[in-house]
DNA sequence: TATGCTCTCAGTCTATAGTCTGAGATATAA
DNA sequence: TTATATCTCAGACTATAGACTGAGAGCATA
């Protein structure tokens, strides 16, 4: 077979050389492309063609979700390998749909790396154990994410309630009457299954909604 | 002038990995030691006693700020070079304080590393321009963390707030009146310098003061 | 002893938050 | 067309939050 042609999405300079001066020493893997924002990789993506793709999430440059979501969907022959620092719901779901083939964690050994980019080019999946064990959980019980029940304009709402906003600032802000916000506050709350707005704030930091 | 001597604490294996090979083209550095948690690397270090020691800040046992703390009080003449991907106050400021020598994101080039390490034995300090500009700011304005002020109890109350609990919860869970838990929220609220719960729960979260 | 800080609590008052019911306008899908 | 969902707003009501003043007890320190 021949080489397997890899990209390295990172921005993280020590990253990019140390995974890149290890798999100097394995013959079957041939380093195409590198690159260190989301935006700037996808478009190396798009024009090297590569077979696999290492891709961390957290960049100043368009994220690795919305990259990996452009490389996905213009060729789903190209695999993603997510390999990142995080490990909570927050990245994991949304990576996992944009299409993300396998999810390392760069805890993982350069040997384990190697062998998840060898293993993706013959369809094998790779899931890190703790994302691994995420997944299951999410199987077992369907947790949906209560947030994704909101509108969007209660999504606005919130992330106004999770900037400390009172009701009569959201209605300045979004231009709308106090009345209509606290329809809007109390759809949110019931949808959360929260109380109050206090604790609607912190499931909204907590879900990592905010920014 | 002899080799320096060099240990790494990080445990991303790929970051130990991409540092090492890229300084083995290094003839002044010499890397003695890896380790891949703050205990383990804070042993290591007093072990080895190497001239530099290059440290991420999160992992899994023993955070990056316990293990300088306690390299920098045995081995004062050990330079830490903080190595992390985070700029954000909570994470610059305590590690600062602990006594680290440089501070460096991962997103620095692989040559830069090494210039900080040999800089470091000369005793000139690195900063990231992200986190010198954090300090800046912090000089002009000796911007005081307003948390600072609050009593132990008032502390306690601003955890339960940003827990999402209303008075009365907060009352049952400490076992006081009402009319006081009142008076510690109102005392918090004024020295945080805002207005109600939900910007104080904000605060909370956002200061890392939750957990 | 005097001073100051902390923690506790009361009373009073106002402002804000939140519930519930009802309803009109618009857009979209069956 | 009918149904469904979203966004908008009103009125009435209750509950909670928060401000302000005052005060006693305990504790440490100058």
């Amino acid at each position: 077979m021949s080489q397997i042609k890899l990209v390295i999405v990172d921005d993280h300079d020590v990253v990019r050389k140390g995974i890149k001066t290890y798999l100097m020493t394995e013959d079957e893997i041939e380093v195409v492309g590198e690159a260190s924002s989301g935006d700037e990789g996808a478009d190396l993506v798009l024009k090297e063609k590569p077979d696999v793709v290492l891709m961390d999430l957290i960049m100043d440059n368009g994220t690795g979700i919305e990259a990996t979501e452009r490389i996905v969907d213009q060729l789903p022959d190209c695999k993603v390998i997510i390999l990142t620092s995080y490990y909570d719901d927050e990245k994991v779901f949304p990576a996992l749909e944009a299409g993300a083939f396998s999810y390392m964690l760069k805890t993982s050994s350069a040997d384990e790396i190697a062998e998840a980019v060898k293993k993706a080019v013959n369809g094998e999946n790779v899931i890190e154990p703790k994302v691994a064990g995420k997944m299951m959980t999410r199987m077992r019980s369907p947790e949906k994410q209560l947030h994704e029940d909101l509108t969007q304009r209660e999504l606005e709402v919130l992330i106004c309630i999770g900037n400390g906003l009172t009701n009569t600032e959201i209605s300045e802000k979004l231009f709308i009457g106090i009345k209509t916000v606290k329809t809007h506050v109390s759809h949110v709350l019931h949808k959360l299954e929260v109380q109050d707005r206090t604790q609607a704030a912190v499931y909204a930091h907590q879900k990592g909604l905010m920014k």
